[in-house]
Formats: structure tokens, sequence, C-alpha cells
DNA sequence: TCTGGGGTCCTAGGACCC
DNA sequence: TCTGGGGTCCTAGGACCC
């Protein structure tokens, strides 16, 4: 068996163990930019707030509610996510979780044969939710599939399970599929979903009745594991952490911006950062993305959005290096008289920093800048975000956030996780 | 006025090779 | 001049996830 870990609305329940006060009230939190829904806690859902909902449009209900809504604070997140893992995997043996999420993680409990299983798991909720102040849903199946299943009918009612749920029996499998809508089974988005309901699958069980042919032709390799791993047949194991393949940094901006400067400066900053996740990984990239994009939502103003891909004639993970080369795509794709929304790098095709393969005929500085980009790393660790920097950034990495209460003030003051503890935990 | 920010994997089609 | 049948690799775009 696997059980599935997550918490509950996770950002609101982060944001209740800085303030018990927001108990039992409607909490939201907000995307960057105070821009869209993110997180909703029950009493917030059941006023109708649907999920990614534009923050404008619901200003009112929140007034009307008193809903209380938040930027998200996301150092907050991490360090929780961190005890909640923390204490789920030490239920398990040494490999046998995966970290899936920010909110969710998978633990193997197959190796458990005498103990039961169903209160191991009560036991778990329990602790998570007096030492970390999380409230969290355990769904157990034969498989990952059927974990996200049980964990959404945990949710529905999480007063009648007590937070945990297993479908350990075929009666209760076939119950929960003849239930469960296709669009909300895992690995089913909104595309297939329509494609399913043209061709009378409405259930997950109605997938099941579907010839095998048919579901490998609409729905590809995915759909043959999908049909196994309902019917409890493991298709999906536990995936050990891997180096990332892709790195982005992109953001929308508060306001739009019209003038080159603005904008290159906030792409070249985008750039910094890329690298800087770089080195965390200890890795060099070979291709970097850079795109530019104006409102799509205003259809009374020009659209226009490019990108351009560079492959490097050397792999790098020097600032300097990466900023030069963001700085000549964005000249390249940037367009005077338009009114920009949103931009982005992204960089992949990634090697490690010892492995390099220098082309013969280009300059390669990368292992003369390497000393000073470590230095910089340390002493911005020590520091502070972006105290020391490239002479081409304004340094200001605030823009649209909101204000900060005094108890996340007081958090960040006491704890200095970061996002690389995180990911290597 | 105001609509997030990351990721992964698969597939089809083109370029090229023998 | 015309034609066949098999590969590989790369890329762009689509679909999914949180």
């Amino acid at each position: 068996m696997y059980a599935l870990v997550d918490c509950n609305n996770f950002f609101v329940s982060c944001e209740r163990t800085l303030d018990p006060g927001l108990e039992n009230k409607p909490v939201v939190v907000l995307s960057n930019n105070d821009g869209c829904v993110v997180s909703r806690s029950k009493e917030a859902k059941d006023l109708g707030i649907p999920m990614a909902a534009p923050a404008f449009k619901y200003k009112e209900l929140f007034k009307k509610h008193n809903v209380k809504s938040f930027s998200a604070k996301f150092e907050l997140y991490n360090f929780k996510s961190q005890q909640v893992i923390h204490i789920s995997k030490s239920y398990v043996g040494e490999k046998d979780y995966e970290v899936y999420s920010i909110d969710e993680l998978f633990l193997d409990l197959t190796s458990f044969k005498y103990v039961d299983i169903f209160n191991y798991c009560i036991k778990l909720k329990e602790e998570v939710k007096s030492e970390a102040k999380i409230p969290v849903s355990i769904g157990i199946a034969p498989t990952k599939t059927l974990c996200k299943i049980a964990n959404r009918i945990v949710k529905k009612d999480p007063e009648r399970f007590n937070g945990v749920f297993a479908l350990d029996t075929p009666e209760k499998i076939e119950k929960a599929l003849k239930w469960l809508n296709i669009g909300d089974v895992w690995g089913i988005g909104r595309r297939l979903a329509i494609k399913m309901h043209d061709n009378g699958v409405y259930k997950a069980w109605d997938l099941l009745q579907k010839p095998e042919m048919w579901v490998r032709k609409v729905m590809g390799i995915h759909g043959v594991r999908m049909i196994n791993e309902l019917k409890g047949i493991r298709q999906l194991e536990l995936d050990t952490p891997s180096p990332k393949k892709s790195i982005a940094v992109t953001r929308s901006f508060m306001q739009m911006l019209t003038k080159r400067e603005e904008v290159r400066e906030r792409v070249e900053t985008f750039g910094m950062y890329c690298s800087e996740r770089l080195r965390k990984q200890n890795t060099c990239c070979k291709m970097v993305t850079v795109f530019v994009q104006t409102n799509r939502f205003r259809k009374d103003l020009p659209e226009y959005r490019n990108a351009k891909t560079r492959i490097l004639p050397n792999p790098t993970n020097s600032s300097i290096i990466l900023g030069r080369v963001v700085h000549e795509l964005f000249e390249e794709i940037f367009e005077e008289g338009f009114h920009y929304k949103k931009a982005g790098v992204i960089v992949n095709d990634f090697v490690p920093e010892d492995q390099r393969l220098i082309n013969l005929f280009e300059e390669d500085t990368q292992n003369q800048h390497l000393p000073v980009m470590r230095a910089m790393d340390a002493m911005n660790k020590k520091y502070g975000k972006d105290k020391v920097r490239l002479g081409s950034m304004s340094g200001q990495n605030t823009w649209g956030r909101a204000q900060l209460s005094p108890e996340y003030e007081a958090f960040l003051k006491n704890n200095t996780l970061t996002e690389a503890n995180f990911r290597f935990h």
C-alpha cells in the first residue's frame, strides 16, 4: 500500500499557524501581485470562490463576507512544508517516501505487514497537527492514482473519515470509481475531460469499460498506465529526487511597462536568478530562452509576444555571461510601442559543472567567473538576497509585494531556512 | 485599474543518415 | 531519371501536474 499525505488548503493553514484567530473564518491566499486566489479555506470555498479566481473580481464578495486575504509568503510555506515532510517520513523506511509537491508526499507502506496501517496513519495525521499545526488528509491505496482518489474522499467529508481513508478492497474501489467524475482523475485535464465526455465517459469507472486500443489512441501511453492504476495494478513507483531539467524565472508586472530600460532591467534580473539556481544545483546550462509579452486580457491594446532561444557555445552558470546573453536576446525581441505585462527567462539542457565540454573556437571564461560567483552567493546568503549583484540590476526585487505582517517579519528573522535547504532535504 | 509561477512528459514532424 | 525502407536526433507544441 501507498499513502498520500496531503495538507488541507495548505497556504491558508500556514497563515493560520501565524494567526490562530483565522481559524474557522474565510481566508484566501493570493498569487504574485495579489492577482489570483491560489489557496482557499473551507469557509472561502463555501462562499463560492473558485480556485484561480482573479482577486479584483471578488473584491466585493471579500468585503461583504469579511474574507481575509493574504499575499503569498513562500519562505513560510517552504518552512512549514519541511516540518510536515520531516514528521511524515519518520513513519517509513529511509527511502520510502516521495515529496510530490510543496503540500503533498507519498509514503510506501509495503513493508508494514503486521501493523494496522489505518491507525498508524491516524497517528501520523495527529502528530503533524500537534507538532506542525498543519491539518492533513491521508489516502491509502495500492496505487498512487487510487491514493489521490482516497484523499479526495477524505476531503469531501473530513469529520466522517477522521482525516484518513483506505481504498483497500475491490468493492470500495469499484464504488469510488463509479462515484468519481472522469475529469477528477489524476492525469485527466480539461482537454481530455471534454474528449471523454464526447465519448460517453463520465465517471472513472466508464473509462475501464473502454477497449484498451481506444484508450491508447486517445490518451497515448498515459492512458494505458492510468487504467491499470485505477484497477489497482501498480504502474507508478515512488520517484527519487532528481536534479531539475529546466529552470524558469518569470513574472507578471504589477503595472504594464513601456520603457525598454525598465523591461530590460527586469529580464536581466530574472537571468541572474536563473544562474543563482543553476549554481545551487552545481549545473551549467547550454540553452537560454527569453520571452516578453503584453497583457492578453487588454483587447483594447495592441498585442505582442515573442521569444527567442540561444544555444550557448559553452555551458555556463555565470551571472555575467548569462546576463549578457539575456541582454542580447532581449534586444532581438523587444519592440517599442507596446505595453508589456510579463516576461521571463528559461534555461535548460543542463550539464554538471565539472563535466563541461568546451568549444575549441570560442572563448570560455566560465571558470574565471566561478570563484567570484561563489563568493557573491556566499555573501548574499549571509547578508540577504541581492545584497551583492550585477551593476545592471536595480536590486529592487520587492515589486508587487504587499505589506508584511509583524508576525511574518518575526518569522523571517527567526528562521533562516532557504529554498536550497528545502529542495535537497 | 486589477487575471500566478513554476515544472514534467509525450508526440508529431522535419532534417538528416545509410 | 526514377525509386524504397529503415533509422536517429532534434524541436515545437500540447497536455498534464501543483
